[in-house]
DNA sequence: AAGGAGAGCAACCGCACGGCT
DNA sequence: TAGCCGTGCGGTTGCTCTCCT
């Protein structure tokens, strides 16, 4: 067991221990067949790794081992890089908004880990693979729906396990505040095909469905496999009451296991019921004090900043005077859309003018660059799918993208049903005032550039429909609670700030793509726009 | 206090895809 | 067109830590 005294962590300074002893991948060190070196990374890996990246770039990752004497095959690197050393990485655990936000995902697209996570700013599809892999078993364990009432599961999922098939293919977020009226009840059901038993098992892989969103890429069209816990049981589902007068929920009954007790009655100490109130996953948090990790990137990088006092906190141990051996840039991810950097000033809040060091490619991989050029996270506070859905219409002012079209549709009926009850004012995503203050700002922006370009004024309305129809994010956690252990504390707006304020960081790159930036369009210059007043408006909320 | 069970997570492995030659 | 190579993805493994009995 790895401790965080001095001694161990000089050594671990030095490179002369693994920093990650415990809690992953081995634990050991073991040596590859090909004489690589496998097993946790040490420090001074790390810091080779880091040097060679800065120096050359991603990409090429078989070459790091070539040319940086790292003793690890490219996969490795490549793998280290992405999960702990990137900048921007969102380290600890995941906020409630970030929660819902993948049982959403996970709904849609299934187990694409790096397509959840792409739409997760600062998060690894592997955090978001553990999380979830984590959350099936405890779902589990508690006979509870691995998806809330108000998610549908909407991907294809073949398995071979037990599992019915699933009609189709929408992701239909409920919200819960909104009475559904008589005689207007939307389609939503569960709909699993009568099946006897003995054909439940092995079941040939579904047929995709011909479209899953406008944003699965073709890989998302083949069958996967499921390994995790079957979310419906065909055999014990029962589709409780459903009246037009109710929303409809479900209640999943699971055999008692074959052998032993069954397993709702074993002891859990997160049991929703027994379990008093906790905060979430504290006992996690405080590994991060564990020094077994690499610090927190993310973190780093704005440390210096007076913007985050809870982050600055949370990583004092590695503070660039405790582990004068790392000396992180102050570099901001590059994976984000390029923005002209002679148009983008944001020295006077709480960037540095300085541009990053690293250098990098300028092509990152497709899928990632289109689909992290769809985040906004504009606040924690907002719901997170409403943050997706402005940054993808910010992206596509010229077209819908499919989840904005899921959700205007949604809101559609909402406003449909709702007669007006989730204006704003009263049911919006944020309270009151501050709402009203980012509606305010997102008004301004569209008032200066709504001469440009006709389609903003439709994005208005649609922007509007959805603030309205989205319920409040006080309710969020609610939705998704594994077992009531689900953070409040942590998801209070206040104690997100900085973590937004990195998040907003993150949207702006320096100069690192400066090549891309200087081929700007009048379009950047429109999400440079839109960028921009968004964030000032959020910063003088936070302010 | 000790032991066991479960949680959490880093890292590895195998496979698939796409670009290049 | 085939083969090679680099890369990305999803599943699995194995370790430490924490909690409970």
């Amino acid at each position: 067991m790895t401790t965080n005294n001095g001694s161990i962590w000089e050594l671990h300074r030095e490179g002369m221990l693994p920093l990650d002893s415990g809690g992953g991948g081995g634990g050991h060190v073991v040596e590859g067949s090909d004489g690589l070196k496998k097993g946790p990374w040490t420090a001074a890996e790390d810091q080779t790794l880091m040097e060679y990246v800065r120096k050359h770039g991603e990409g090429n990752w078989n070459a790091v081992q070539r040319n940086s004497g790292l003793n690890r095959c490219g996969k490795s690197c490549r793998l280290r890089w992405a999960n702990h050393l990137r900048p921007n990485l969102k380290k600890g655990v995941f906020s409630p908004e970030e929660e819902r936000r993948i049982l959403e995902l996970h709904a849609k697209y299934g187990n694409k880990w790096a397509r959840m996570a792409s739409q997760l700013p600062g998060r690894t599809d592997n955090e978001i693979k553990n999380y979830w892999n984590t959350r099936v078993k405890r779902r589990q364990r508690q006979c509870l729906p691995l998806y809330p009432h108000d998610i549908k599961q909407s991907h294809s999922q073949a398995t071979s396990l037990t599992i019915p098939s699933l009609t189709p293919l929408t992701t239909t977020i409920q919200n819960p505040f909104q009475p559904i009226t008589n005689g207007s009840t939307p389609t939503f059901s569960f709909q699993t095909q009568t099946q006897s038993p003995t054909q439940s098992h092995h079941l040939p892989p579904l047929s995709p469905p011909p479209s899953l969103s406008p944003l699965s890429s073709p890989h998302e069209t083949k069958p996967t496999t499921l390994t995790s816990f079957p979310p419906f049981d065909p055999i014990n589902i029962i589709t409780s009451s459903f009246s037009p007068s109710s929303t409809p929920s479900f209640t999943f009954h699971r055999p008692a296991p074959i052998l032993g007790a069954p397993l709702c009655h074993k002891r859990y100490r997160d049991s929703i019921v027994f379990s008093p109130p906790r905060f979430p996953n504290l006992k996690r948090n405080t590994s991060m004090f564990r020094t077994r990790s690499m610090p927190d990137i993310a973190s780093f990088q704005l440390t210096g900043s007076n913007s985050m006092p809870a982050i600055a906190s949370l990583t004092r141990t590695y503070s660039m005077s405790d582990n004068p051996s790392f000396d992180f840039p102050m570099t901001f991810d590059h994976s984000f859309p390029p923005l002209p950097r002679s148009q983008f000033d944001f020295s006077d809040n709480f960037l540095s003018p300085a541009g990053s060091v690293y250098s990098v490619q300028s092509e990152l991989p497709s899928n990632q660059v289109s689909q992290t050029q769809l985040q906004i996270s504009i606040d924690n506070n907002l719901s997170s799918v409403a943050g997706a859905t402005l940054a993808a219409a910010a992206e596509e002012t010229h077209s819908r993208s499919g989840l904005l079209d899921d959700l205007l549709q949604e809101a559609d009926a909402l406003e449909a049903y709702g007669g007006g009850n989730n204006s704003r004012t009263t049911n919006g995503i944020l309270g009151s005032s501050e709402e009203k203050h980012v509606l305010d700002g997102y008004d301004q922006w569209l008032q200066s550039t709504s001469s440009v370009d006709g389609h903003l004024n439709s994005m208005h309305k649609d922007f509007s429909k959805l603030f309205g129809s989205i319920p409040s994010s006080e309710s969020v956690s609610d939705w998704y609670s594994d077992s009531g252990e689900v953070s409040n504390a942590h998801s209070s707006g206040i104690t997100d700030v900085s973590l937004d304020m990195q998040q907003m960081a993150s949207m702006f790159p320096t100069d690192a793509t400066a090549e891309h930036g200087r081929a700007s369009s009048f379009r950047e210059e429109e999400q440079l726009s839109y960028h921009m007043d968004m964030n000032k408006v959020l910063m003088t909320q936070y302010s």
